[in-house]
DNA sequence: ACAGTGATTGCACGCGTGTGCAATCCTTGG
DNA sequence: CCAAGGATTGCACACGCGTGCAATCACTGT
């Protein structure tokens, strides 16, 4: 059936240690034995098994990657940046997917039952306690897109100073009736982009004049843009949460026939590919994804071969990305 | 360290095959014992490691899945309720991104030395021979968006099928000076898709007035339209391999100020979900991905259960989706 | 030619689990 | 009270691989 180091070393007339071997480039074997093993090894189709050899303790070479809604554009981009690096360290992505509401926790013991030499979490809420007991179980994790203070690795974009730049050019531009479209309340990022906001506004003297909620996806954006929008509080500019609801709330200014950014501003967060289609230009905060992947498996890598010490976080600076929104 | 069944049967004072028993539903075992041996190994932190059960030989329950760009929209999509789908399974899905023009086969290598149960692929060119070797490895494959002639199990759409609505439509608004913008030349779906429309051309006594290739994205099909609408050949319909050159063709057309549908009719393939954002409404074919992903799964379940038999085709019918882009 | 040295090699064990088989236990019927 | 039968249990082996250890080999220097 399947074919075994054992068949290699009966066809090959050598000992199944020197198949071994003869795989482990390390290892110590005569040259020429070597390549006929591996010559014998071709033709019978042979290749060791990496579940069986990653019993025997050298980690399995496999990597969690917890991500929320696939197919939202933001999570797509971050999991195909991921995906290629970590394909690139040599290791394998085993996908576990945590919709926003599910639990984090079976799909990670689903994981660390295969043994995972690491984990990148993007999505679900994971505790401190939970971190911890990924690492007692032997596989460090880097939680990613927010921080989890002194529990975990962590690396995130600076949501603050990212809205900082916001507000900056939104003050620069002489918009005084600023709305805010968040995404779901309880989020990291959601508060620390509110945050950044509020305190920018409240540095210029002004303070937001609507806040919402839009679920981060481009429905929300639009219903609630269109709800702000009919309202009775006159709004000048709508800072989202994220590139989704900014798409939403353009529908929305289109819809109701706003000129943006004439009569109205609209920003989002992250730069998804969509926001640089010229039917939105969106002006907004580009989320430094690649870095992000880098810094992240690098940590990863760095305590998978044993470093030790307290959590790390490292947080990137993001920059504007003017467009014709604002 | 890592905590293993011989440790609980210690500190539960039994055999360690009761504590494999324990975790077997259908293993004869007393219930008052195996209710000990639970509330032993909960408190203990112990998982029944699921490579080492790999071993004896009932399945890793890994699926390998191929797909391309996850980035790009239409594979996101897919990939999301793909993966969903395999972890209601009970599975996991490995993710092996293969990016157009890099090799399949090394990826595939990669994950059948992990055992993987079965393969879904979406990506990379897979030929008949590389489909047998996999299900002589005991690794059943599923193609997904195109046909393997006799070679394997696949699940794809009409897209004949889907560009004769097309065409019904564009003939019935009065169209005659189409031109099409494709993917990849020589992509099985985008074969078949020019075909459609060819096909359903000349019975209506018209043909093609020019033919691009715009390489599935939003910038390909953006530079692609307006070369075409600023050549010297008239045009009054663009019909796209799929959505994301559509969108980038409604682009151009909104740079030109050709008023859409008004003068010129646009459209797409897949019904991404950016198709129905507001500021493109794009009239498009709707790709059945949640149907043709329980169908892969159907299809794979059903060879990992042993089902024997010549490869079986899976076709599917798309739908028009009118919205107001034609 | 011979001892000494270093490179190869094979044996056997361990990784953590499932499971056939025979031994044991408990239950039940007479 | 005894025997028969079924339910449980533990032993031991298997899965496919890496690797320490001791044995073997080739080779070199004198």
């Amino acid at each position: 059936m399947r074919v075994t180091a054992h068949d290699v070393a009966l066809a090959a007339g050598v000992s199944r240690s020197a198949v071994s071997r003869a795989f482990s480039p390390e290892a110590s074997i005569e040259s020429r034995k070597r390549a006929h093993i591996l010559a014998v090894a071709e033709s019978l189709g042979y290749r060791p098994n990496l579940i069986a050899r990653g019993l025997t303790g050298r980690g399995s070479g496999l990597i969690a990657v917890v991500v929320g809604n696939v197919s939202s554009p933001y999570e797509a981009w971050f999991l195909d940046v991921l995906a290629e690096a970590i394909r690139a360290e040599g290791l394998l992505p085993l996908l576990l997917p945590v919709s926003p509401g599910q639990e984090l926790e079976p799909a990670l013991d689903h994981a660390l039952a295969y043994q995972v030499d690491g984990a990148v979490i993007a999505a679900g809420s994971v505790s401190r306690k939970l971190a911890e007991r990924c690492s007692a179980m032997g596989a460090p994790v880097v939680v990613v897109g927010r921080v989890i203070e002194d529990g975990a690795d962590s690396v995130c974009c600076d949501n603050r100073a990212g809205m900082a730049l916001v507000v900056e050019r939104l003050v620069a531009a002489g918009r005084r009736r600023v709305a805010w479209i968040g995404g779901y309340a309880d989020t990291f990022s959601n508060i620390e982009r509110l945050e950044g906001l509020t305190t920018g506004l409240s540095a210029a003297g002004l303070k937001l004049v609507d806040s919402r909620r839009g679920n981060y996806s481009v429905e929300g954006g639009l219903a609630q843009a269109l709800t702000l929008l009919t309202g009775p509080e006159p709004v000048d500019a709508i800072v989202c949460g994220n590139d989704a609801m900014a798409i939403g709330a353009l529908s929305a200014a289109q819809r109701l026939g706003r000129r943006v950014p004439g009569e109205l501003s609209v920003t989002g967060f992250d730069d998804i590919p969509a926001a640089s289609w010229e039917a939105y230009s969106l002006t907004t905060v580009r989320n430094p994804v690649e870095t992000t992947v880098r810094e992240a498996l690098a940590l990863l890598s760095a305590r998978i071969a044993g470093e030790d010490g307290p959590p790390q976080v490292v947080r990137l600076a993001p920059e504007l990305k003017l467009r014709r929104t604002l």
